[in-house]
DNA sequence: TAGATTGTTAATCGATTAACAATC
DNA sequence: TAGATTGTTAATCGATTAACAATC
């Protein structure tokens, strides 16, 4: 499904805001300006300003915005404050982790049960339930799960994306390196450690050469 | 530091031609052509053609290229042909997880030891050595470390950056949610989870409203 | 020769940045 | 009134896309 989302960046910088605005509100700060954002977070003011213009929030002028308002603002616009009910396919390394970290519900992802093909008794990982994937289809019709964070090993990763569409599942958050061949109006969102770690590889090999060419 | 990059969505991209890449070796397929690419990535043969360009490699007109010139081409354009000392601070779940991942070794990069807070006397997860903090100063100095990997909790996260900076680390891969004070010729790459899922989460909503309005 | 594909230059699009007016 | 900051429009910059020539 090809969504016009238009300002992707915007959108990506958003849960920073909000980690930023969690702050302040715990120390009784109501007032902000962009500036302040734009420091802690190393861009340029402007860019902050056209940011939260994407919200549906208006500041005072001269004074700055109220954190509750952009708070709501950003919360409404990500749409992080209905929960959505999450799967998760993989219960190994990367699979545990992420049902360990406590910090989905806050982002509006509760994640109610995982799946793993090896697992063949019911058990539990940091309090979430895990079960043989072939309880997955009833699980799935007896809920409504929008999202299923897909950490299975590659080898798989298209045989599970394969059974989530046939359940129904239109939204997939992938770890796999995999790219996932699915129907048009399946919404996967790849994410990709590999390409953070070539970002900084490429850094530090440029700043090496720049210090070896400065002599 | 402000290295001009130039090209970051390219050099994103480059890992994962690099995995089509070794999976055509592996079939033994020796020559391959943009549109290929284009095709298996879900983006324009042109946006392909482009990236390719930054590679110290030539194709041939009316073939294509080579598998193997790309796959150094890439390696090299990466720096992912000779491989960097890592470590990782911070054995916690995600931490835990990136220990088990084996991938690293064949991007360059090498995990030659984790340590963490918490962890009284040496232990191993995964076949690495897992130790006390207080151990990392010596360490360092013994090895030739370029990266740290950071997976502490989010409050200790400064704190520990302080401490890679004073021994003497200059690249950081920083899993953590706090944007890290570092002096200006230290390298900081964020990988934010966060992001990813505000990216989903956004296109969930757009597709919900779509739904609606089609009506 | 016809087809495929690289190589290269130009056009378009979108994100960032700049400039300045409005207003608390 | 002066200072700070939002609000808004225009300029710039960089990435993507288009077009076509060159060549195997």
């Amino acid at each position: 499904m090809s969504i016009k989302l238009g300002k992707v960046p915007s959108i990506r910088r958003m849960p920073e805001y909000l980690g930023i605005l969690n702050n302040l509100k715990k120390r009784d700060i109501n007032d902000i300006s962009t500036s302040y954002f734009a420091e802690k977070m190393g861009i340029k003011q402007i860019n902050v300003k056209k940011d939260l213009d994407l919200l549906n929030v208006t500041g005072r002028t001269g004074v700055g915005y109220r954190v509750k308002d952009l708070i709501h603002g950003i919360e409404d616009f990500l749409g992080w404050n209905n929960t959505s009910n999450a799967v998760l396919l993989g219960a190994g390394n990367l699979g545990s982790a992420l049902l360990g970290y406590n910090g989905f519900k806050k982002k509006g992802l509760n994640i109610v049960a995982a799946f793993d093909l090896k697992v063949e008794s019911e058990k539990e990982i940091h309090g979430i339930k895990v079960m043989n994937i072939s309880n997955f289809k009833d699980i799935v019709k007896r809920m409504h799960i929008n999202i299923a964070v897909l950490t299975v090993p590659g080898e798989v990763a298209q045989k599970v994306a394969d059974l989530l569409v046939d359940c129904g599942i239109t939204g997939i958050w992938n770890f796999t390196d995999i790219k996932l061949d699915v129907p048009g109006d399946v919404l996967v969102q790849d994410e990709n450690l590999a390409s953070g770690l070539a970002e900084l590889s490429v850094k530090i090999k440029m700043k090496f050469e720049q210090k070896y060419s400065e002599k």
